[in-house]
DNA sequence: TATTATATAAACAAAATCGAACATACATTT
DNA sequence: AAATGTATGTTCGATTTTGTTTATATAATA
């Protein structure tokens, strides 16, 4: 076992237990205390754990976003789903942008067989999911926004996307978001986000936010704006029944994924 | 068994296992350390798995590599050593612009180990390997220039990276080029490129020319410069001496990889 | 607060791993 | 047959990772 299937073991249980201690990690890979507290050391660095004395627990604070590969597990089937009923929305030569995010890569299989698209991202990873499964030639186009790429979420920041979205008009807009409440609307992890999504927002005819039941109820740490700002949500069964009710009151259309 | 026999089912171990070390590789296929050492550089520079000390992990979306691979398998271990000799000339905390180009996509290797670069580039494909590579928060960042994905070079081309590139101003541009001569000067197949690199060369103090020897003596369909609009030419020592000799008359800096 | 137990980082040592250089074997080309 | 090219193995110094020791810092408790 090398240093690096260690560390991402290490990941794993403190994701699974939120938390791991110092003796723990020597017993079960059968390393010094040293390599287990260099390790954390590494880890914390990376921003995937948090280091404290004697071990490391969960990184989950309000403000802080868990990484991308440990978001996307978590209620993956339901993401899928969810992407698969929000390309559903999508028509041939529609040009549409994907915000960053688990839930919007998911959109990128569904958009197999359509044509004439144009697809607008400010996301690296889509970006390239995109390249991997369509066409581009024929059935795509596909315009990067540009920008300072963060490691983490491979999303790209900064003041060209935000120029770009200005400058760019597109039909729909399918938009990752943090948390979905009644009292605070929409609200995401990271405050350098919020700005670019707006730009999205605004830059689109059509608002379609992408979120899983668990989003529901949830504020997290920026404001983006009001649930009136947007058209359409995407979810699924999962998302309180209470909450949907009182969202399609407010004129916002909820669509929900099987 | 052959090398490339051994290599796919060391990729599929990997894909399936999400790992593999160096002893299991030389059990398995009765080898040397060395050759397994081999193939899973070579395979990790192919991006099909990610090299790590003791052995590999697996390495997820990239699978658009292959077609890219098949196209430039020629001069690629020239154009590897250019790429080595290039980083060179890239210091600590130098900001630096990668063209687009198999030649340039051969720098990133070279990237390792040097702190607090800020990359600049156009190229999807340099982005991903930059991305794979280094680690960005602490060592590098990264700015993508955004554009039209261009389907086959994954280079994005268009009105966005012409003015992103017109407002920053890097330390050093590395610019691939198809070919040069004499007569002609610097000179590109296509004439969507020449445009970009033309605002790459002027956003760049220090300019930086890539190129295999068997690009020397060739005039392409459009041209990018004349020879003097650059500092450097990096190039092996399958270039033409006489060329060499000529190029370095006229003020321009001609470097040899071994 | 003072004391004790535990955890920590730094420095050094040991082990594993690495890659460069060269050697060998075999196939292909001239 | 000779020359060239390719794949592989071997050796060895360099590098990376891990372990051990020790002085210091931190937390728990009296």
């Amino acid at each position: 076992m090398n240093a690096v299937e260690r560390q991402n073991k290490i990941v794993e249980l403190v994701l699974e237990n939120g938390t791991i201690d110092i003796p723990e990690i020597c017993e079960l890979f059968d390393v010094s205390e040293m390599t287990a507290r260099r390790d954390l050391n590494e880890l914390d660095r990376q921003g995937l754990l948090r280091r404290v004395h004697g071990g490391a627990t969960a990184n989950l604070g309000r403000s802080y976003e868990p990484s991308f590969n440990t978001r996307s597990v978590k209620n993956q089937s339901a993401k899928t789903a969810i992407g698969l009923k929000a390309a559903e929305l999508i028509y041939d030569g529609d040009s549409i942008a994907l915000d960053v995010g688990t839930t919007t890569l998911e959109i990128v299989p569904g958009l197999r067989g359509k044509r004439n698209l144009t697809i607008v991202t400010s996301c690296l990873q889509i970006a390239t999911k995109v390249v991997d499964q369509i066409s581009l030639e024929i059935d795509a186009r596909l315009v990067l926004t540009g920008g300072i790429v963060r490691p983490r979420e491979l999303s790209m920041i900064g003041p060209i996307p935000e120029q770009v979205y200005q400058e760019l008009h597109v039909d729909k807009a399918f938009i990752g978001i943090g948390g979905v409440s009644l009292e605070d609307g929409l609200t995401e992890y990271n405050i350098e986000d919020t700005q670019i999504k707006r730009m999205l927002i605004r830059s689109a005819r059509e608002k379609i936010v992408v979120a899983d039941g668990a989003k529901f109820g949830v504020t997290t740490f920026a404001s983006v704006g009001p649930l009136n700002a947007i058209d359409k949500i995407v979810t699924d069964k999962s998302a309180p029944m209470h909450l949907i009710e009182n969202i399609r009151r407010q004129g916002v259309e909820v669509i929900l994924a099987d």
